[in-house]
DNA sequence: TGGACTGATTTACCCACGTTAAGTTGATGA
DNA sequence: TCATCAACTTAACGTGGGTAAATCAGTCCA
């Protein structure tokens, strides 16, 4: 990817601009330049449940160089700006290439896991402040962080990444304002000290 | 797998012995040809958060081909009988054994989403339901089922499944039992006819 | 200048699920 | 025969988070 690859062409998408549909087939993969886009799935009843979230320098999705064909849809969340890696190019390419979308794979499968745990033993506050955790973390392995951590969701992406309603997000991250472990500009909300927002609660750092 | 490798050994495990610690270096995945096992996180406070089930006929765990370390424990539910597959064989061996592994690595990959989707948006009774209506049909696939489909979980194991207490997972299936969706045999539950068990649920099948 | 959106905010009410604490039941075994 | 243990069961009670319905604040655009 990095490795001995031509220059590949860069895609723009406009937030809510799909970068996949549920059922096709993938020629390509993606590498997010700018941007935050995630994997979803509808409810008959019009709920969103979030399966993935991809950040800046996140690749979308890895799986695709094993199984090309995306089970879910992806949708931009905000405008992206991406790279465009087709598969050909990497199935042929070193196996530098490929190795690192394995290893890329290997932690969306690790992170689902934790996901799981997240969702079936915290409660909404434990699940919000573990996600901003998880995302400065991702952030800071991807060499985007700005200072301060700044997340451009809509509270009601939110709420459907922790599986909650955007009222109750919102009673909860409006509570962590007052703790002054967030801070709002404009609709963004900004994390001024990381370190600090995954601490005491529930008691619910992992183990095992 | 059943392809050209040699008599593999049998191994066999009590009910909750470990297969694999967390942490360590696997050099073999199994196949399960009796019983039940699953992955499981234990939180600080001594909840526990299942991640996978493994029934009769899985492997388990097929991601140790790409990366032979254990991230989380696997233990027995029931006990197990299972085919020990070492993972040197398997690398040098012809391509349809390793790739029915990837096959079930991404077949785990999609049901961990689906599973996202459970414990973020569904019902305690729809988690319930779709756990059931999971089993009978992964049994299927395997070819394993008995009539009828019996589940020889404990009910503290289904709520540590579906996230949640062992309280409520009996409230719900007593219920169940109550509208003659399921039976019970002594401590283990019977799907009598499990094309009924996820139906009319919350109005919640799939979509997008 | 003023609708028309989209998203955030807040309130009041309520119920699904957790918590706690007794039970009961059946299997095992000295 | 009784003790023990693991699992299931039931009840009373409390609460975290959902639901519904307004209102408010930006932003876009005619």
């Amino acid at each position: 990817m990095k490795s001995g690859l031509g220059k590949e062409p860069l895609r723009r998408f406009r937030r809510h601009e799909h970068l996949a549909l549920g059922g096709e087939a993938q020629d390509r993969v993606y590498r997010l330049d700018e941007g935050w886009a995630c994997r979803y799935t509808l409810l008959p009843d019009g709920r969103r449940q979030i399966t993935a979230l991809y950040l800046p320098g996140d690749v979308c999705e890895p799986q695709w160089v094993i199984s090309s064909k995306a089970e879910l849809s992806i949708v931009a969340l905000t405008d992206v700006i991406a790279t465009e890696i087709p598969l050909g190019s990497i199935r042929n390419a070193s196996d530098e290439g490929v190795s690192e979308l394995i290893d890329a794979l290997m932690t969306n499968f690790n992170r689902q896991s934790d996901w799981i745990v997240s969702l079936g033993r915290r409660s909404a506050n434990g699940r919000i402040t573990a996600l901003f955790a998880e995302i400065y973390s991702r952030l800071q392995q991807n060499g985007r962080v700005r200072q301060p951590c700044t997340i451009p969701l809509t509270q009601q992406d939110i709420a459907d990444v922790v599986g909650l309603t955007p009222v109750h997000v919102n009673r909860v991250v409006s509570e962590l304002r007052r703790q002054g472990l967030v801070q709002f500009s404009g609709k963004t909300i900004i994390v001024p000290r990381p370190d600090e927002i995954d601490r005491q609660q529930d008691g619910m750092g992992l183990a095992g």
